[in-house]
DNA sequence: TTGCTCCTCACGTCACGTGAGGTGGC
DNA sequence: TTGCTCCTCACGTCACGTGAGGTGGC
């Protein structure tokens, strides 16, 4: 029994437990009532190993078990075979999350919280939800639960991070806490944000309190001589999964834009 | 209640059974005791949601949930990306067994049992086991147990169907029970089964009954001029896991052959 | 006699699911 | 009043793990 359990790495009391439902037993009983298995058994109980291992009930392996016949049992492997292609797939998504989370907590901790930034960001894909409607200046709870309901049309995750869209800086300026739209940080996601020329600020407090940081963007752009010209885009890099107080919650922004044509240009090309 | 669980996917004991373990509470309970969750609660609950869809314990969650903060959640998430890692290489592995299972299954429905084929075998990735000593005559019992107890060192994973070799057709002529060694049909092995020019046959019955397979391949080998000059695999494609009488699992003879020299040109080689 | 392995039986555990029986607002 | 949703509490389930208490061969 002990060496049988080495052998095969399944404990005593797993084997007994499948001698007494009937799933897998010892060839032979003795008087003693030891249980003596034979050298074969370790094949059949390492594919029932396998088998409990990718969370097959013991039941069904039993009826596999019981309706021994090549036919049925290629069956049954085929069906198999497809569904560990799918926990594949499942798992592949569970790890895409966890990594775009691990990616923004990580981004936060490196950001530099004061300062806005003017630097080039990559292109990155997301998933965009429906324009919002914010009626009677609600604070953004129903729209947020029309994207949730609508996730699983969109085929949005819901269990990626969601961020905020907003279609220009105007927008932004008028009502930051009422984006455009939502959008998922899904990294297979069929839409895009562009790559190119963004600044980026930070700011901490609960979801849609942006405190002094429009006016420290537009702040940067004038004496840089920037213009906005593109969309702008609010995520938040430490949220309620990763940091307990709300009034530490960190959003990063970001929105797009580009060099200020100079006035003498610009009379020039109405001229 | 219902909403919130209908938008998560979570059913609605699951919720309360969160609640009572206090991993994950409602926002608020009313006068009348109802449970009314937040929309920002979704992806909080929606990131316990793929822990615990990956197996981590509940337990395990509820830490992470109450010592939020960004280092630490960071790190439990590179902990978790690397637990994944290592998840899907197990399924991997276990789609590797099921599907090596399903196509031995599959060709002992496709074979022609009573004739003996002459044809090219592809070369096959294998792990080979150490030399069998067969003392006093044993079946195969003992070097088995033996192959059994090196697998680990041998980096053999026991759930692989297990075939026999033989050195030569001599050695099976001999004892055809007494397989020089054992191996693995582990796909991804260091060993190789070489491709080229095999007769194939095959014979019902318990683990080393050959029958007249012997004789019907030497005659075969005869009559069409073949000279076995290679080793000898034995694998049975229908076994205990896939059917039940011992009488009827379906073994797989394939031997190495070359066309025999013609007895002038031997003549010529000696003069 | 001492150690060791084995046995049975009962109970615990984890993450829920499933009723039973009752409440509360339209 | 009828339906509907919610509640609590108790018990069931699945796949074991963990002792407690006892047996059997060297």
């Amino acid at each position: 029994m002990k060496a049988f359990s080495d052998f095969t790495g399944i404990s005593q009391s797993t084997l007994r437990y499948y001698d007494k439902i009937g799933l897998f037993c010892p060839v032979l009983r003795k008087e003693n009532n030891y249980r003596y298995y034979s050298p074969q058994q370790i094949i059949t109980v390492k594919v029932i190993q396998v088998l409990s291992g990718l969370g097959v009930p013991l039941k069904q392996i039993s009826e596999v078990e019981k309706a021994r016949q090549p036919d049925t049992i290629q069956e049954i492997l085929t069906g198999q075979e497809s569904l560990l292609n799918a926990q594949i797939r499942h798992i592949r998504e569970s790890y895409a999350i966890i990594h775009t989370f691990r990616r923004l907590i990580q981004a936060g901790c490196a950001a530099n919280e004061s300062e806005i930034t003017d630097c080039f960001m990559e292109e990155q894909p997301i998933v965009m939800g429906q324009v919002n409607r914010f009626e009677n200046n609600a604070l953004f709870y129903e729209p947020f639960i029309r994207f949730c309901t609508q996730a699983p049309e969109l085929r949005i995750n819901l269990a990626y991070p969601i961020g905020g869209y907003f279609e220009s800086m105007d927008a932004f300026l008028a009502e930051p806490a009422q984006p455009t739209r939502f959008f998922s940080l899904d990294p297979n996601g069929q839409h895009q944000k562009a790559g190119g020329r963004y600044l980026v600020g930070y700011t901490r407090g609960y979801y849609g309190e942006m405190n002094d940081l429009p006016g420290r963007l537009t702040a940067y752009a004038q004496t840089h001589k920037l213009r906005f010209n593109g969309p702008l885009y609010v995520i938040y890099l430490h949220d309620e999964v990763s940091i307990k107080d709300p009034d530490a919650y960190l959003a990063q922004v970001s929105v797009s834009v580009v060099p200020e044509r100079p006035r003498a240009a610009r009379m020039n090309g109405r001229v």
